[in-house]
DNA sequence: GGTACGCGGATTTTT
DNA sequence: TCCGCGTACC
């Protein structure tokens, strides 16, 4: 299976420019079309096999999106097809706006358009929309956020009467999703899996669920795909159309489809065969989330007589990095095996250094990128990529004290933040007076006095009359079984969303917004809120109001924000990137510091106790995605102290670092009072870390006496360095020094910190303190500035 | 109905 | 440690 990368460009009987006809037409045309100049072979080879089935297994930095967009340029100036015949999938709305500025550029006004470029979910929305009454909708349906979801879900528990303590609604919106991503509506659910939830009512949950939505008109994102399928199974009619339609269907990041993205695409495959997937296995990091590497594993089966093409050239990294990665990765079994090559020189090996905590750690790495921004180094060109948010708030920290500008990547959406999904519910609210989920979410924001008893009694109202809770609070304010003044209350809300929804009708909609958040009092709860945080959420709100303008109508707009829309960064400042390792795929930068390369943190223990060696492997594509971000230098890095949930545990450097060829690596050894003279391969534990019983300290208790038996991980990859300690403080008073190995740990400098509790210290970085603590060389200081620290003596002086 | 405190839980994240 | 939720109280 490995070995099937002699792809050779078809030369497919009959129809196509292949066709003899076509072929002797060949030197006629316009001579050879200059957006193939520059491909090497191979990508020229994926670009031109235009018919049947393509893989293109295109490793980190090999020209993917190249690939992608220089073959739908071929199709269309080939005359193959129209921009309208293409369908081209992406995961995420970047990677489609990406691709539809880089078509652009290529083949001119000729490429614009593309109506059936987007993501998955976007171009889901588009055929649900237009045949919606076919699977139970109307045409105006709504997209559900995982808020609006989550509280669905609560109903749908407490209607059945499930203990939400034992079985959180997360959960279930959680096993609900992983349904759906397998592409199983309720009725198909394997017996066996029903059972799993709240004593075998998972399976009515769903079917409850779902009622529930089409009750609501309103969809959730994993239903955009699963009706689509629903949809073409049940109406083969309809399905014949799309498959007439799409005469070459594009696909990228395909290892990241999970099932029901691959039945859809199977479907709609199915008659022409003409579908290029290109991804890589190695960057497989969603599987957590429902991906199957499977997908592209199987690619070859699924699709016989499939052209496979590898793309190994790669033109970002250098040497040295691309040999870390490479070796790395190589531990994965199960993958379906490229070799990446550079012709690039080996440039600065990848570095690996230790810290004694997670504080040393992000101090390290912050004079790392001062000393590189010394040398003129743009500090956009560099990132720091963590493996979970909670390291970025000490590397946050650091950046702050220095001053050092940075960005966080990532986090939480544009409109997924609280103000815009208020925004929003107004909105739809108005629009649609039905939309029960708008209108609870608003119902009592600002407050208004009318708290849940209301809100159940305009459910139960709701519910016996069959009427949606906007029309049910109207008839309750005509009865008196309110009290006057939440009637009264009530009645001014239900004629603001009438006045609201007849204003729509004829006035600009960003003004009716505007009108909406004032006259709600919604804007003003804002101002009043004095939180740090109420600037930014009203700059937000104006920012949400002004791109309505954009937008022909109100729907349009909701449409775009309820898929699409996302934080506009401010682009152009020179400042560091801090992101998370999945933020990071698709990007690359100069410079690339991976902190936190710690078991346990990385790979996450997490992953490994769920998932087991998939896990170990998935984690291990991560470190490869990393690694592979950078162009001239990767640096790595560990502590072997780190906070977690507030406990200080000790660690063990990660299984990865030994995993690395020690030709591509370059260990810093640890500053003289980190260690005496410790390698970063010394992977025994450290026993003295402050809080006994965490993992680290068991691991610790296992070691001891069990020769080099570590936690089952010597004895392969690079040679070994005994431990001789690393030093430091020997437990301070909590045990004195500890025997590993026969040896006795010293203490770190050996002689006794010169400090004393109460003394006026100045220090290097944070400046003038008192001591508060001390703890053999490590000691605790209130900064004047920077507040209580824990540092090392050497960079302390009495003041 | 609104607020103040205490408890438990805590990856990764797009659409 | 920090955040969100639920409960207890005003």
């Amino acid at each position: 299976m490995p070995n099937s990368s002699h792809a050779t460009p078809p030369s497919d009987a009959g129809r196509g420019p292949s066709s003899i006809a076509a072929r002797a037409m060949g030197g006629l045309r316009p001579t050879a079309a200059s957006y193939l100049d520059g491909l090497n072979e191979e990508q020229r080879r994926a670009v031109e096999a235009t018919e049947g089935p393509v893989l293109v297994l295109a490793g980190a930095g090999t020209g993917k999106t190249r690939v992608l967009t220089t073959r739908i340029a071929h199709l269309i100036s080939t005359g193959r097809a129209r921009p309208f015949d293409i369908l081209s999938v992406t995961f995420t709305n970047k990677a489609a706006r990406e691709m539809k500025h880089r078509i652009g550029t290529l083949v001119g006004p000729a490429g614009e358009g593309m109506p059936w470029l987007g993501t998955f979910h976007a171009i889901g929305t588009k055929i649900l929309r237009r045949h919606a009454e076919l699977v139970g909708l109307k045409s105006d349906f709504t997209i559900l956020g995982t808020d609006d979801q989550l509280r669905l879900m609560k109903q749908v528990l407490k209607d059945q009467n499930i203990d939400e303590k034992r079985w959180p609604a997360r959960a279930l919106g959680h096993v609900i999703d992983g349904w759906k991503n397998r592409g199983l509506g309720p009725d198909q659910i394997p017996a066996g899996e029903a059972q799993a939830f709240a004593f075998g009512k998972g399976g009515d949950l769903y079917t409850a669920y779902q009622a529930r939505l089409v009750t609501l008109n309103a969809v959730d994102f994993g239903d955009l795909l699963l009706l689509c399928l629903k949809l073409w199974r049940e109406n083969p009619e309809v399905l014949t159309i799309y498959q007439d339609k799409f005469r070459y269907i594009l696909v990228d990041e395909y290892q990241d489809t999970n099932v029901a993205q691959y039945l859809w695409l199977r479907l709609l495959g199915q008659t022409r065969k003409n579908i290029a997937c290109v991804g890589d296995d190695d960057q497989s990091i969603y599987g957590w989330r429902g991906a199957e590497v499977d997908n592209i594993l199987r690619f070859e089966h699924d699709f016989p007589g499939a052209v496979v093409v590898r793309l190994e050239r790669n033109y970002r990294s250098t040497g040295h990095i691309l040999a870390a990665a490479s070796g790395l990765i190589a531990k994965n079994q199960g993958r379906l095996g490229k070799t990446l090559r550079t012709e690039d020189e080996l440039g600065e090996p990848v570095t690996v250094s230790g810290a004694w905590d997670s504080e040393e750690e992000a101090r390290l790495l912050a004079e790392s990128i001062e000393s590189l921004q010394a040398k003129q180094h743009p500090l956009s060109e560099i990132a720091v990529l963590v493996r979970i948010s909670a390291q970025m708030r000490e590397i946050e920290d650091r950046f702050v004290q220095l001053g050092l500008p940075y960005r966080v990547i990532g986090g939480p959406r544009f409109y997924e933040r609280a103000e815009i999904r208020d925004a929003l519910a107004y909105l739809r609210a108005t629009k649609n007076p039905s939309d029960d989920l708008a209108f609870e979410r608003i119902v009592n924001t600002p407050k208004r006095g009318l708290g849940d008893a209301t809100l159940q009694q305009l459910h139960l109202y709701a519910r016996a009359e069959q009427v949606p809770l906007l029309h049910a609070a109207r008839k309750l304010c005509e009865t008196d079984e309110l009290k006057p003044r939440v009637r009264s209350t009530l009645r001014a809300l239900t004629e603001s969303f009438s006045r609201w929804a007849r204003l729509v009708e004829s006035n600009p909609h960003s003004e009716v917004a505007q009108t909406i958040l004032e006259e709600s009092g919604y804007t003003e709860m804002w101002q009043k809120e004095k939180s740090a945080d109420a600037a930014g959420r009203l700059e937000n709100l104006k920012e949400f109001v002004r791109s309505m303008e954009e937008f022909p109508d109100m729907g349009a707009f909701l449409e775009h924000v309820s898929l699409v829309m996302e934080a506009s960064e401010a682009e152009g400042a020179d400042r560091v990137s801090l992101m998370t390792l999945h933020a990071a795929k698709g990007l690359e930068f100069d410079t690339v510091f991976l902190p936190g390369w710690e078991d346990g943190l990385f790979p996450n223990q997490r992953a490994l106790d769920e998932s087991g060696r998939a896990g170990l492997e998935e984690e291990r594509r991560l470190a490869h995605v990393g690694l592979t971000r950078a162009r001239k230098r990767a640096k790595l890095s560990f502590a072997v102290n780190r906070r977690i949930h507030g406990l200080w545990s000790s660690t063990i450097p990660s299984r990865f670092i030994d995993e690395l060829p020690e030709t591509a690596v370059d260990v810093i050894e640890a500053p003289a009072h980190f260690s005496a003279g410790a390698s970063r391969f010394d992977r025994n534990p450290q026993p003295f870390g402050s809080s006994y019983g965490t993992p680290g300290w068991q691991r610790a208790q296992a070691n001891t006496g069990q020769g080099n038996g570590g936690s089952g991980n010597f004895g392969k990859g690079a040679a070994h360095t005994t431990a001789r300690g690393f030093g430091a403080s020997p437990g301070g008073g909590r045990g004195g020094p500890r025997q590993i190995e026969g040896e006795l740990i010293a203490k770190s400098t050996g002689a006794p910190s010169a400090f004393e509790t109460g003394m006026r210290v100045l220090h290097t970085k944070f400046g003038p303190g008192d001591v508060a603590a001390v703890d053999g060389n490590k000691l605790t200081v209130d900064f004047d500035k920077a507040g209580r620290k824990m540092v090392l003596d050497s960079f302390l002086q009495p003041a």
